[in-house]
DNA sequence: TTTTAATGCGAGCTATTGCTCATATTTATA
DNA sequence: TATAAATATGAGCAATAGCTCGCATTAAAA
């Protein structure tokens, strides 16, 4: 029924081989999400797939959401770090190369393994963000919104409006880009910076 | 006895009461995805919350699953309705006030109910499209294939490309206000009509 | 080496889910 | 009214899920 109390920590990983199992599990529990989807995704396959037992499994995961949490929070804190490094490196650039490579960054980030993208989204929400998600989460909304705030530009709605509708939008082209079967990301690029650029009433250049 | 020994296509509703309880449970079942999600979805929930027993449930539905499509398509079926009737009822009027009402229709769709317009999506995906699902999918793309196509607009990308790229960046713009818990439909619309306009070229006026 | 802690294992328990079937009740038909 | 057809019921079955627990194995500490 309503979500349970938390998913808290179990063991933390000392030795090197539990590390190695831990992040096993991680990535087998995300390549079923991929391949299998909701349905495979129980917590025997995952440790099968991982090469390890349920039983190791569990003694670093209270339970089958904290495993799903974990990819969660990995997925948003990768995709935190990467844009971050990507705006760090642009400041001295026009805005619009910097624009363009947070694009790329997030095409990249969800258009590979849309099926993926897609499950976690859903999974974010029903896990609600009390497990560190919401700082990663703002970590790359802020991104984008000092980019805008510190821009000449002259926005269409508020600050913070904008800065959803952008992330909304591109998200939402990419979302149906990879359902679709569409490989050309060059070509993805291309249209959603011109959707990124024309909302914001900038040339397209 | 019994004519035929082999699992057979369930049955269609004949008496009036018959019709109401198939009608009961689809309502049942959106409305259990919308409150309770995928976790609470359930047949015996549905059944449950139809006031019908799980038997009845099976008599008019083959499994789960048949439950799940026809609740898809039907959602699909009514989509395109509203929005071949939009069309039909613009035609000798400017382009900009038929997206404006398309636009509305769309978001009036998915924007109360945000979560079950979400698992929706995702179990349409999960089911495939095999039951009638592409024709009426189709009829709802080329409500705006067809107005693109006959308008005199200058489209950024080819006719496929951009119908498809439209329709993503409304929704993705749409999905993100409904899970932010946004209310103010008008605003939003205001929005998606600026995105879309702005991504075809069009003057915001 | 011996001892202790960390890690790994997987059969199987408990709860739940999708679904059936024998039976009961309501409606249509003769 | 009598008979058949349609509809409704819900206890319970088979399958499967999440998860535990006693024990085996490996690595670190003494």
């Amino acid at each position: 029924m309503t979500p349970d109390t938390l998913p808290k920590p179990r063991k933390s990983p000392v030795q090197a081989r539990s590390a190695a199992t831990v992040e096993a599990i991680l990535e087998a529990a995300a390549r079923i999400l991929e391949s299998e989807g909701l349905d495979g995704y129980t917590t025997n396959a995952i440790a099968k797939r991982a090469g390890v037992s349920v039983g190791s499994l569990y003694q670093y995961f209270p339970n089958k959401d904290a495993i799903t949490a974990a990819l969660v929070l990995s997925d948003s804190e990768l995709m935190a770090t990467r844009m971050q490094e990507v705006r760090a490196s642009y400041t001295a650039r026009p805005i619009r190369e910097c624009i363009d490579a947070l694009i790329d960054v997030a095409v990249c980030h969800q258009f590979d393994r849309p099926m993926l993208a897609r499950l976690i989204d859903l999974e974010e929400h029903r896990l609600g963000q009390d497990f560190g998600l919401k700082a990663a989460k703002q970590k790359i909304v802020m991104v984008v919104r000092n980019l805008l705030e510190s821009s000449e530009i002259d926005l269409p709605f508020d600050l913070d409006t904008t800065t959803q509708d952008v992330f909304a939008l591109a998200h939402g082209i990419t979302d149906a880009a990879g359902l679709n079967g569409e490989t050309d990301r060059a070509h993805l690029n291309a249209r959603i910076r011109h959707a990124v650029l024309s909302y914001l009433g900038l040339p397209t250049s």
